[in-house]
RNA sequence: GGGGCUGUAGCUCAGCCGGAUAGAGCGACGGUUUCCUAAACCGUAGGUCGUGGGUUCGAGUCCCGCCAGCCCCGCCA
């Protein structure tokens, strides 16, 4: 215990130093620690010209926990976004944009990003009804890749429109990305199947240069191919998942010197990365002892059940649901205030609802199982009881009030610590549990078990707050429930931290 | 047709790679406030872990069959 208030990393060890000791010193049994590898979180990941909407919330919100989990475990983690800017979807969308509105191709912000998803709507209609149009777009999409200035600058144009937009999101969540599009791979996309023939991998069928993965049979038992080259000469979506692997374990400078790889999306694409995995493995660029994971999670739907829509039928947009979120929470102050007869200025009111809604939001998608769909609920995160963000802040604030009225903790004090009561050791059992779950977070990927420790710990932290006195014990016995306090908002505050959440000294 | 995920209390979910009487929250019912924010705490009721087999000293957990829901399956990403 009393290593641990002297440590700001509560017991944590740092991969890749000996920091070990310090930790087994506190009684913690975390194993031996892994060397500092650099990792890459691949997450978020929307489309240009379309918006974010709650499949990228969950993406965003988990790859995030997971980057700051291992950020904290000392490992280098590159965060890319992998944002959808190249391809089939912006020959139509160019095509289109050339007929009806060509400014938008020439001059900044003559669109907004609302236009983009309505123009984006009808490109794609015409794409699938019109055949000479579905021509020129595909003419275009080549136009694009092979660099016609034209063509590039447009599609520059419509990056920026979506990007300022993305970044306003990110910002609101306080995420860190670096954005590294599909078109970044663009290069290497030749050598990808250049290497795969050297290594006799690819086998020409049907017009198409594929990939015939083992061990998964489709239709008729025929071998499932993985398509990297398509019958047009193009190259799909798989051909640049397939780059991008091969850059990221390659060594530096010709690519990031990775030894784990994370891809954060829906559980839809499990198949997709399985056989994507697979060739790359058996092309040879994955080093040993490397890992390449996909982190699925399960859909977000609504409370009937069914994917999660708008009253009209529409997707939900990521910003709205925000909004609702701060919305909602600020109604619920400002009616508790009421309540209660407590005056609070606007700008603390609005920065609670914002922490508050914002922390509802991330802590109610992380807290479950990512693995099972996730149903969600403005009633059920925004609970101020129960496994909900607003119980976990809610303790975090406690503490804050006995430190404001019981003046500060002495850290390096003289007096042993000192426990008489169950609360009180619960508490300590709870506290020691830190460093483990961290571990096991970092090796599982399951930020929910995080969650649940933290939940568990203010369960326990509630109930010692509420039976043992902390500012009206005997003075030894005051100096040692001060210590437990300031350890449990010091875990609290860190593993919230690690979730993305920022804590409140009052609410 | 093939493959994947899911099925645990009325509802939403845990259950950490098999180990003791299956846990939590919500909801229901009943209590607690001259005291550090009651956004809390305490208690009661509620489950043949989808189903049928198998492995094991021991299965919610592993294997097989079946049922139900969702998702994926050659040139979209």
């Amino acid at each position: 215990m009393a290593s641990r208030l002297a440590d700001p990393r509560l017991g944590v060890p740092r991969a890749g130093t000996s920091e070990a000791l310090a930790g087994a010193a506190s009684g913690s049994e975390v194993g031996p620690v892994a060397p500092a590898d650099p990792v890459i979180v691949d997450f978020s990941s929307p489309n240009i010209a379309k918006e974010m909407h709650v499949g990228h919330l969950r993406s965003t919100i988990i790859g995030d926990a997971l980057a700051r989990v291992l950020e904290f475990r000392g490992h280098p983690v590159l965060r890319l976004n992998h944002v959808g800017d190249w391809g089939t979807q912006f020959g139509m969308l160019i095509t289109h944009l050339k007929q009806v509105a060509p400014q938008a191709l020439t001059t900044a912000d003559a669109v907004d990003l609302g236009d983009l998803v309505a123009f984006y709507r009808q490109a794609k209609a015409r794409f699938d009804a019109d055949e000479a149009f579905q021509t020129t777009a595909r003419e275009e999409v080549v136009r694009l890749q092979s660099g016609d200035p034209v063509s590039r600058r447009a599609w520059q144009l419509l990056c920026e429109q979506s990007r300022r937009e993305f970044q306003a999101i990110y910002d609101r969540l306080d995420i860190r990305l670096n954005e590294r599009g599909e078109s970044f791979y663009n290069p290497y996309l030749e050598a990808v199947v250049a290497d795969l023939d050297a290594s006799g991998l690819l086998v020409q069928d049907d017009g198409a240069q594929c990939v015939f993965l083992e061990g998964v049979s489709g239709k008729e038992g025929k071998p499932l191919p993985v398509i990297v080259r398509k019958t047009d000469g193009g190259f799909n979506y798989a051909t640049t998942d397939l780059a991008a692997i091969r850059y990221r374990f390659a060594d530096s400078p010709a690519g990031d010197g990775a030894r784990r790889v994370i891809y954060v999306t829906d559980a839809g694409q499990a198949s997709h990365f399985a056989g994507v995995f697979q060739v790359a493995r058996r092309a040879g660029w994955i080093p040993a002892g490397s890992r390449l994971e996909h982190v699925p999670f399960g859909l977000v739907q609504g409370e009937d059940g069914k994917k999660l829509k708008t009253r009209s039928g529409d997707t939900v947009r990521l910003k709205d649901l925000l909004d609702e979120a701060v919305e909602r929470c600020e109604a619920d102050l400002r009616r508790r205030l009421a309540e209660e007869g407590r005056a609070e200025s606007e700008e603390f009111i609005r920065h609670v609802a914002t922490t508050v809604g914002l922390a509802a939001v991330k802590y109610a998608d992380l807290s479950q199982n990512r693995t099972t769909n996730y149903q969600f609920s403005f009633d059920r995160m925004l609970a101020l009881q129960g496994n909900t963000a607003p119980y976990l802040l809610y303790a975090v604030v406690r503490i804050a009030g006995i430190a404001r009225k019981g003046g500060d903790v002495v850290t390096d004090s003289d007096q042993p610590l000192q426990f008489s009561e169950p609360q009180e050791w619960a508490l300590v059992r709870q506290l020691l549990d830190f460093d483990a779950v961290i571990a096991a977070v970092e090796d599982e990927l399951l930020p929910n078990r995080l969650c649940a420790y933290l939940f568990e710990l203010s369960q326990v932290f509630n109930r010692f707050y509420d039976q043992v006195p902390v500012l009206k014990a005997p003075p030894q016995a005051r100096e040692s429930r001060l210590a437990l306090c300031r350890l449990s908002a010091d875990t609290l505050k860190l593993g919230l931290g690690l979730l993305g959440i920022p804590t409140l000294e009052r609410m």
